[in-house]
DNA sequence: TTGCTATGTAGCCTTGTTGTTACGTACCCA
DNA sequence: TGGGTACGTAACAACAAGGCTACATAGCAA
């Protein structure tokens, strides 16, 4: 969690989970789509594979890559405890409306 | 939301939230939580600050920083969409163990 | 095999980050 | 107003990150 965290902090990185959101893509689409050299891009896919957030296949010299959702699961976890407050405080904000009709009436 | 992300991949940064999120705390008692020194804490104070994820209110020569739970809600929405395509994936599997059940009837 | 295509890795450089020490500032108290 | 407390900022060293060029490797195709 704490390396997916961290993965997720380059643009670029986000980028590429952003197109492979919407499809599978070769490691040559990706480095087109990115504005960086394919080599910077090679490592970034590395980092994504090590933190699990991609999933690659060979497909002859080709390296196809894929999303692999279930990571995010993980940065949702950590996330709970913290969507657990701000909820909290939306629904006293609610309440606090609903309150002020009521007076209002 | 770039940037709270950015935000959130120092460790150090989590701990101080960590913390934060079950009651507010000073400078100091934030710095004296982690293995690092003041100064060093007082720039990623900066850092949160600067993100939203936190907040400040000064009493006397002392500086308590409270979790600001609503920021966090940015990175839930950036998280929607891969959220989206992970409990998609987690219904055809449920699916598919259904369909199983029914097979071997 | 020879050579082309698609990638990954190595080595190097530049820049950004993180931690440290030293110092400045704001606020309270006697 | 002198001094202690609680912080923040500046300047600097050390190291990590991210990009690039050059090179190595693997799979196909002729």
């Amino acid at each position: 969690m704490d390396a997916v965290l961290q993965a997720l902090a380059d643009p670029s990185r986000r980028t590429v989970l952003e197109i492979l959101r919407s499809h599978p893509a070769t490691a040559g689409e990706l480095a087109e789509a990115l504005p960086i050299a394919r080599p910077g891009v090679s490592r970034h896919l590395r980092v994504l594979r090590e933190v699990g957030l991609v999933d690659v296949r060979q497909d002859a010299q080709r390296r196809i890559y894929t999303l692999r959702p279930e990571a995010f699961a993980e940065v949702d976890e950590w996330l709970e405890p913290y969507r657990a407050l701000w909820r909290n405080r939306l629904e006293a904000l609610h309440t606090e409306i609903a309150r002020g009709k009521k007076a209002r009436k």
